[in-house]
DNA sequence: TTGAAAGCGCTAACAC
DNA sequence: GTGTTAGCGCTTTCAA
């Protein structure tokens, strides 16, 4: 005899238990797989005795139980979003773009912190991995076999991040670091330095390599300092070390390490963008207001996040996903980037104190 | 005859079936009840046949499916967080400190914003309650009765308010704002504005009514103002509406509102402090850096979201839950407040110009 | 169009 | 200790 009331007990309070397809085909005169079908494949059932379970459903107050559905189906309408740090908030702006797809899309999301730690990335996704439809890696600091094994086994897709043949959605780094290399060469700029983040970014190794490039064709000197840690916090010793290579230009790995290097400009007294300017990367909150407002190369980080889920659901539907997307970057000028010092090339605008910051001993302020 | 293995076609990719129970059973001799327990109730099981179940299931890759565990159990080991605002940094830390504390007990931290709407957040709950343990709300927008309802029928804990006697974290806001009101007595203000945010945000009427009685024992008068828009982008009219007010200080329904406020005063020429001081509450990513450095009624936001957990893990447990833990707030003092306007309470520390705010025409700068 | 029935992978009595 | 046996609530052939 089924108990179908035994859950009462174990959970904190439900007293009432739930109505199943059972109660609603017992009170509607057909069938359990009748009801069933009424709300997985309404188009198979008669519209009249469609009627009468939806009515009857209605009555009982019934909802499915998605857990029990996820089980013969495989289906669980839920996706994952592995972040690295939810403190950054470029990924706030994933997150939310990535929550409001999948909410679109009647899928609910599960988040997953890892900390910045490629164990436990790993560990999120094996975790969630199985009550999953699929999930979606942000700046994964995995390696590409890695990803490419866990992509055999779920449908996976990458934000802020290339790896094989692997659905993706980046910005166009290439582009962007154009954008501002041309932008500091215009200012007179010819000597900048490159505040790397984690060696393990990808974003970080693609952006090394092609401000190198820009800089070769531009005659401009790129100084690679770092590797710093890509927050607040790190750009003290981001902003000494820039001070101390003697370059009038820095590109931080994002607008974190950007905003904590401005302080600690300020901190030792270098003037911004006077002295020094620095260029951020993603565009984040806080960015405008922070002063100098910072320079920055925009990510779409919302449409990333949506995009991102975008891929996971073509390849959840089976639909063929393309390998790659490619956001557009653009360069956000604002306050903290002007004319290098003692710049000749910019006529007039040399409106700064020449003291060069190369000339700066180490510890002066 | 059972098949095991027609999963494979209907996901995107799983070509090998995954190791169940029974798999396990077959290798190691012994019945799928006792692979069961080896992982739900090792103890019931003998050291050498736990040892033998648990180096077939390693051989075979074994990871329990946690659909099929929660089926039959009703335990998910999922929990929800339902934030209004994904986009307040505020939230974010609520969100890290929900994320760390579950995955620390062995659960999922699964996350819905409704984005400040009753309707939708109703809805989330709906739709999130049958698949997990338990929920969290932070700075929910629902009448209690409403909430007293979810709660009949799940674990239940609400952060950022209180309703009846559900399980609740808050900040002490009265506390909170008699740091403020005193601090700002002190500083020669007799007249402030609070700048009001949504009618239907519990913190913030409790707050309108400590304002008042602060103001009354002190001997401050108070304007209410609003309600704005608790974004940035609602400091337009809030500035203008305490410019307006002809108060010296505002106190901002939140940061986010008081970063909107300082920028609408820069923007109009109103110097801060020295014509108008401005608190803020949070404390969020940013208040430090904006400029003038936001003072603000610090809330423990990681604590707060840990805690939430705490108690709904607690009543997923069965074990007593405390119906309301008050964590404390403290004002942080930043750049954003000084000495009231032609105050003589403050000697020698007026050191501003003392064309007071009441005197602009509104439209002036 | 509808129903019967066999699972989905696991848990939890209940026997042995 | 260990095995047997019912389910958990729903989906999905297969027949009718």
């Amino acid at each position: 005899m089924p108990d179908r009331s035994g859950r009462g007990d174990r959970r904190a309070v439900p007293t009432s238990a739930r109505a199943t397809i059972y109660d609603i085909a017992a009170e509607a005169g057909v069938s359990s797989a009748t009801v069933s079908r009424t709300f997985g494949a309404p188009a198979k059932v008669r519209p009249d005795t469609r009627r009468r379970v939806l009515d009857v459903a209605a009555r009982l107050g019934y909802r499915a139980n998605p857990l029990a559905r996820a089980l013969p189906s495989g289906r669980t309408s839920t996706l994952a979003l592995v972040v690295p740090a939810i403190t950054n908030p470029h990924f706030f702006d994933i997150i939310t773009g990535a929550e409001q797809r999948a909410v679109e899309a009647g899928f609910t999301l599960v988040l997953a912190n890892t900390g910045q730690s490629d164990l436990s990335e790993a560990a999120a996704i094996e975790r969630l991995e199985p009550m999953v439809d699929g999930v979606m890696l942000a700046s994964s600091r995995l390696d590409d076999d890695r990803i490419a094994r866990f992509a055999d086994r779920t449908n996976l897709a990458l934000c802020n991040r290339q790896a094989g043949r692997i659905p993706s959605v980046t910005t166009d780094q290439v582009n962007g670091i154009e954008q501002v290399v041309g932008h500091l060469h215009s200012l007179g700029h010819r000597r900048i330095g490159l505040l790397g983040g984690p060696e393990t970014s990808w974003a970080g190794r693609l952006r090394r390599r092609a401000v190198v490039a820009a800089g070769g064709r531009l005659g401009v000197t790129v100084q690679l300092l770092g590797p710093f840690n890509p927050i607040v916090a790190g750009g003290q010793s981001a902003a000494d070390a820039a001070i101390g290579a003697g370059v009038t230009a820095v590109l931080a790995h994002n607008d974190l390490l950007a905003i904590g290097v401005l302080r600690r400009l300020a901190d030792r007294g270098v003037h911004v963008p006077g002295e020094m300017s620095v260029v951020g990367f993603d565009d984040i909150f806080g960015a405008d207001f922070c002063v100098p407002a910072l320079t920055t190369v925009a990510a779409p980080s919302h449409e990333l996040g949506r995009t991102a889920v975008d891929l996971v659901l073509a390849s959840v539907a089976g639909q063929p996903v393309p390998a790659s997307t490619v956001l557009p970057a653009h360069l956000t000028v604002r306050e903290s980037t002007g004319p290098a010092p003692d710049s000749r090339t910019a006529p007039g605008q040399s409106r700064w104190r020449t003291q060069s910051a190369q000339t700066l001993p180490p510890g002066s302020r």
